[in-house]
RNA sequence: GAGCCCGUAGCUCAGUGGUAGAGCGUUCGGUUCACAUCCGAAAGGUCGAUGGUUCAAAUCCAUCCGGGCUCACCA
């Protein structure tokens, strides 16, 4: 069997069929699940670092006698693929607008299909051994419909709901946005002091505020309770200084003593505090700021102005008028879109939800049966599922699942929801209207977060809702690995639906790698440009080189700082590994004397050390393997293998050469196969050239210790 | 503001109760040897600080300092 490069073993096992899993085996099964990368581009070394380290677990199994299931696939990453697909659109002159919903649609699968090209690329150069005949896209047909299942479940046991909330609005993507999507800026800005007259008197509440254009959309004032200055203002309504609006004056307890004046301009229609305080004193929502960022109306003279010019024009128009009373300069986190780093604007808008509360419940009551790496990971979880909020699963998108919900183009004009009002959950266009009988069924124009289906992850790809064999074999997963920033979103998704829908955990232990980051400690982004390219080093050091070197990073939970160039003389240090390796076997099996008389009982005190160090490392490298402590696997393999067996015992077998023969050979095979999982390609040339050896490495054993 | 993690050799990091470790770097020596080099040796660390528990602490506990992450409605 020559194979002539690497692509070449990898095609040979492919073609073999060595990857895929057999539901119908005897064998007891593994099972992995990838996270399926976002539908955005380039993998990245956190990508090769995840996919080396499944598929080292994978093929470590697989060697054990397991029947395992690698299962790959891609996530169509809704707005994250709509920002960046629409950057490509913008070059070519296009826009979302100008093409329509349809034609974007159709030139959105055809962008996707370059991205899969370049991702399969890699993952073959990688040797991740994934069975290709079950690959998943989060967006395909069959997820089409495990989806719907999710959502008409959801809406027939009454845990979905359709209503107008505050919601963090993304001005830039134009679509509402969850707490967990956004990350926050330190800024520089200017805490405003702005005077309300008191109706009827000659005296001022005093108020901070960060965003006096906000101040359009104030409908009133809350103070702390037993404000010692203001509560003699209480049942009083004092006047909003920019639109002339009474504004009542009230109490409310969750206003801080601490902060400012003590007192609080309301203003339901942009801030989420208000909103709540607005809602429980029946106040009004007015909007000063829409949807595309720009002032209102309701704004006057500024209207149509964007809201972040909008503020200076709000202050030089309350100084105006004497409104102001001090200008501080103030250091505050600003939220922003993590997607487009856009500052984030609360408001009103009509949006899906799901009530996580019974969801998170079930979780927390079982989140034990879920083996966490690292362990304290497990409280982040605890503590988040305590304090949900419920799910916003609508995004206004064109990329992603369409809500399978049909309004009545002639009875239900308004998009109203409920069992009595024209509306239908289905997943095709409904013949008629339950209500009127009309057959004019308009679909809601929202599709589902992403995360809506990424959540329904480790079912959908077994065939949920059908309860397929699969389903019975492979599920829960025994292992499922992820970066830490996902796991609100991701991780803690899974584990609520799995439970909901089948009533099982979905994975048995979950693998939380560290962030690469870069010297300074900065994660790797492209708005950075620091990033590592691992095709870059893959070219230069070799694919096994690569993997061994992201080995050392994958201790759960641990960050770890790279470079390149620190990366490229870690794949240099494994690269010359390989090297060592090669050179033992060539000094083992290919120069090895003619005149042999072979004998495999060996009283020898040499060849008896070996063999019992070469069992010690089986065992703890295998020990280690089933922690998934993979950096000390690899450790405890490389230090036998460069320095107990290759600088001491081959040295000293040069003097004793025949007799040692045996001995080298097995320890040469032994270490093939146990390198295999993290180093592929080369075991297994190295492995066919082995005086006796099965049709491929991959079919051979595991040693036992 | 709360929680979690980290602080070990020049650099990047393992090690988490029993005589301080690796890779790279540095210095010295060897190498027509299985070695796209390799081998041998050396220098280099009060394991962030202080206090405690223990026969024994880098490791456990407390406090503090420094760095990071996560969460939170601070106008």
């Amino acid at each position: 069997m020559e194979k002539n490069n690497e692509q070449d073993w990898y095609n040979f096992w492919d073609k073999q069929g060595y990857f895929k899993a057999d539901p119908s085996s005897s064998k007891k099964s593994y099972s992995l699940l990838m996270p399926p990368p976002n539908l955005t581009g380039e993998l990245h070394l956190g990508h090769a670092m995840q996919h080396s380290i499944m598929d080292a677990i994978a093929r470590f199994k697989r060697m054990q006698g397991f029947d395992v299931l690698l299962l790959p696939g891609v996530d169509h990453a809704g707005i994250l693929f709509e920002g960046t697909f629409n950057k490509v659109l913008e070059k070519q002159g296009l826009s979302k607008r100008k093409l329509g919903r349809e034609e974007w649609l159709k030139r959105a699968w055809e962008f996707r299909d370059e991205i899969y090209k370049s991702f399969h690329k890699t993952w073959t150069v990688m040797g991740i051994s994934a069975d290709w005949s079950r690959e998943v896209f989060t967006f395909e047909p069959k997820i089409q419909k495990a989806v719907f299942e999710e959502f008409k479940r959801f809406w027939d046991e009454d845990l979905l709901y359709k209503g107008a909330y505050i919601v963090q609005w993304c001005p830039k993507c134009g679509t509402a946005i969850e707490d967990i999507e956004m990350e926050y800026q330190e800024r520089i800005g200017k805490l405003y002091y702005v005077k309300y007259k008191i109706e009827g008197l000659d005296e001022y509440i005093e108020i901070t505020t960060v965003r006096p254009e906000t101040v359009y959309a104030d409908v009133g004032i809350a103070i702390y309770p037993n404000h010692p200055k203001y509560r003699e203002y209480i049942g009083k309504n004092a006047v909003n200084p920019l639109a002339g609006r009474k504004l009542p004056i009230f109490e409310d307890k969750r206003v801080d003593p601490k902060f400012g004046t003590g007192a609080l301009k309301i203003t339901p229609g942009h801030d989420l505090l208000d909103y709540e305080i607005g809602k429980d004193h029946n106040l009004e929502i007015l909007h000063a700021i829409d949807k595309m960022g720009k002032m209102t109306e309701l704004a006057g003279d500024l209207v149509g102005i964007k809201a972040v010019e909008a503020r200076k024009l709000a202050f030089e128009n309350l100084e105006k008028i004497g409104a102001i009373s001090k200008v501080e300069e103030y250091s505050h986190s600003v939220p922003v879109c993590e997607r487009c780093k856009t500052v984030v604007e609360p408001l009103i808008s009509t949006e899906w939800f799901v009530k996580t509360k019974p969801l998170a419940e079930k979780a927390l009551k079982n989140l034990d049966k879920i083996n966490f790496l690292p362990k304290n990971y497990k409280k982040m979880l605890v503590d988040w599922y305590k304090e949900i909020h419920d799910w916003s699963i609508s995004r206004s998108l064109w990329w992603g699942h369409r809500i399978p919900v049909w309004y009545c183009g002639k009875c239900n004009k308004t998009h109203n929801v409920g069992k009595d009002e024209g509306m239908v959950v289905s997943f095709d266009r409904p013949e008629k209207c339950p209500k009127c009988g009309g057959s004019n069924l308009i679909q809601d124009e929202q599709v589902l977060d992403t995360w809506f289906s990424s959540g329904l992850w480790p079912i959908a790809t077994l065939g949920f809702p059908k309860k397929t064999t699969e389903l019975k074999r492979y599920f829960p997963w025994n292992f499922e690995i992820s970066a830490p920033e996902i796991k609100y979103l991701w991780i803690a998704r899974m584990i609520m639906l799995s439970l909901h829908f089948v009533n099982e955990i979905p994975f048995k232990n979950m693998f939380f790698h560290g962030m690469l980051r870069d010297l300074q400690g900065q994660k790797f982004s492209k708005s950075l440009g620091n990033g590592i390219d691992p095709n870059e080093l893959i070219k230069q050091w070799g694919v096994d080189s690569v993997r061994m070197a992201l080995y050392g990073y994958s201790i759960p939970g641990r960050d770890g700082k790279t470079s390149k160039q620190l990366m490229s003389e870690r794949c240099k240090n494994y690269r010359n590994f390989g090297t060592k390796l090669k050179n033992i076997y060539r000094f083992v099996i290919e120069l090895k004397p003619d005149s042999l008389s072979s004998s495999d009982q060996s009283e020898n005190k040499d060849d008896k050390e070996i063999l019992e160090k070469l069992n010690s490392m089986v065992q703890e490298a295998t020990k280690n393997i089933d922690n998934f402590s993979l950096h000390l696997a690899v450790e405890a393999i490389y230090n036998f293998v460069w320095h107990d067996f290759a600088d001491i015992y081959i040295e000293k077998s040069k003097n004793r050469r025949e007799e040692a023969q045996p001995t080298l050979e097995k320890v040469l095979k032994e270490i093939i196969i146990i390198l295999h999982p993290f180093m592929p390609f080369l075991t297994e040339e190295l492995y066919q050239k082995l005086p006796e050896h099965k049709k491929s490495i991959m079919l051979d054993n595991w040693p036992k210790s």
